[in-house]
DNA sequence: CTGAAAGCGCTTACAG
DNA sequence: CTGAAAGCGCTTACAG
């Protein structure tokens, strides 16, 4: 770039006005072909291309959306990632650029310093600490936002989520049709709107067979402690009168405590009791156990938002304001048919 | 943002100049200090911020960075999120922004977009697949850039990269000083630099000590394969007719693979023989067992780039074109002294 | 110290 | 279809 090319330059060559030039890079009707086919092989010939503030100050768009993580050593997380990928994957191909921040970096006042120096069109929020009525800017319906997992009940703004009222219900279903009633649960606080909604599909589930519920089958860990609860709430179930035959376990970290107290136990897993997790990838061979699980898909929750928000961005009209991504089922090897009572 | 504040409605309400609101806001000296106080109490009850698109189009700086990765699914590793922690320590307090893609998602004219139409000041390139000498905005110099963690050797540009045959001397000479002296050696692929340095840097340590190389003990896997092909290594060592006493694998899967081999064959770490790993971080427990390591740091390899990148940015001159950032020895539980020959 | 002018690189009504 | 003008929101020599 030893010395950028503008309009002005291939105007001058060309012989037009440098309207002319941007009616020719811009597809504008408004031109002659011939016109336009010499001043695009100028254009070409001198290598231009177009200066994006310049183009933004008058178009006042950026053409970048904004990504907001709560910190980024989510990312070490394959969920993220994916969901990063979703966004990668239908910003690229709508030639749109990503910012990427957490709320730690922008803790001061965010998310005002991007969305006033109009850096962004947009922002993705993913799973906010924060419930985001307090901040004006995102109040009003202003500025483009999506809630991307968002953990809170908010009334503010579109969003999508996993559906994990539909995670739960496929799970307990898919213990039941093996012939489990006893079923213990295992699942984060109920403060969570995820895992709540989680628990409220593993109750309908169990209404729907017609099997009662017997809270004390239900446990609740804390996700702080991530495996060390699961443990517990498994050691908790396991000490029961009746102990459950089957576990549905509600996150990854759960359930990896749970497994390891079944084994401290020795008991088999599927033999002795059968186990379904949720997020548990593919890749995790839990020393030749796979385990089924319940999956998220936040790749095409990480393209769906996308959509939606530069749909907002462009001024589009949303069908939705809120979009569940369906979940499915993994049937690995460690959920059989109920063989003790 | 109902209608944007510009410094033209600070300037009629203040009956000043539009320059001399621009001087207020920018710490000029040109101007005298009530006035400016007069201007900035009124830009403040306006809340105005600035418009970094007009600045930019003047100034020539975007004040945002770009990075590259090899994929977005890279992030997964923690190596690379703590990378990206490091950049955005230092990028947020020098008020940059960070605009993240891929080599995936550039693929048709990388990096030419970002750097031509002028969104970012400078780039932050991640273990390049490429030799970035096929590109020529990056050749000649025109364009701050930043090779972090580069594969191959090349003699275009800025880097920065972990101190690799520091690695192999630290991890060598650890071994060496708990009395080995046959330590074999797993190592990927050594037309990785990485690799290669690595290697390097196990030969002399057992030279200083005069300890004589015997290439049998070293064997090469290949990082495609992952654990399996550390598991291959390490059982071809312990074929051998003098097997080792110690192990060094060099990289996280390669130690994992060889763990598992060494399991299967029922023998004992580090009773029957010790284990030095690379990059294993702390949260591995290994079932219990955690394992000695040599660490990277990539949180620092990270804002040290940064650093040097918006010195290019800022066209500051650059002590050095290179730099290599320390490892660190992590004695864990499996590296132990001698017990058997 | 301050204002008026020019300009960053581009787009878009407005005439013709 | 084309050009000349105005303007996006800002900064910075240039006079005074």
């Amino acid at each position: 770039m030893k010395t950028t090319t503008t309009i002005k330059e291939i105007a001058r060559i060309a012989r037009v006005d440098k309207s002319t030039v941007s009616r020719a890079l811009n597809n504008s009707p408004l031109i002659n072909i011939k016109t336009k086919k010499k001043v695009l092989d100028i254009a070409s010939e001198l290598d231009y291309f177009p200066h994006s503030l310049a183009r933004g100050l008058i178009s006042h768009k950026s053409e970048t959306i904004g990504l907001i993580f709560p910190e980024l050593s989510f990312l070490k997380n394959p969920f993220y990632t994916d969901l990063l990928r979703g966004f990668e994957s239908v910003s690229t191909s709508n030639n749109y650029n990503m910012l990427i921040t957490s709320f730690l970096s922008e803790k001061d006042n965010f998310p005002f310093h991007l969305i006033r120096s109009r850096k962004i069109d947009g922002l993705l929020i993913v799973c906010s600490p924060y419930s985001l009525r307090t901040f004006p800017e995102l109040k009003h319906k202003e500025f483009p936002f999506i809630l991307v997992n968002h953990e809170a009940e908010d009334e503010t703004g579109c969003s999508v989520t996993s559906n994990d009222y539909q995670g739960g219900l496929m799970g307990i279903d898919h213990l039941i049709s093996l012939g489990h009633t006893r079923i213990g649960i295992i699942t984060g606080n109920l403060r969570c709107f995820a895992f709540s909604q989680r628990v409220q599909g593993c109750k309908t589930a169990l209404k729907m067979r017609k099997i009662p519920l017997n809270e004390k089958l239900i446990q609740t860990g804390n996700l702080e402690e991530g495996r060390q609860s699961g443990r517990e709430c498994m050691s908790r179930l396991l000490d029961l009168p009746f102990p459950p035959t089957a576990i549905f376990a509600l996150s990854y970290d759960l359930a990896m405590g749970a497994v390891q107290e079944i084994k401290y136990r020795r008991l088999h897993i599927p033999g002795d009791i059968s186990f379904l997790g949720y997020d548990i990838p593919e890749e995790d061979l839990n020393q030749g156990l796979p385990l089924s699980t319940i999956l998220q898909n936040p790749f095409q929750i990480g393209c769906v938002s996308c959509h939606m928000l530069l749909d907002l961005c462009r001024d589009n009209t949303i069908p939705d304001n809120h979009k569940d991504i369906p979940v499915e089922l993994a049937v690995r090897s460690t959920s059989s048919r109920k063989t003790w009572t």
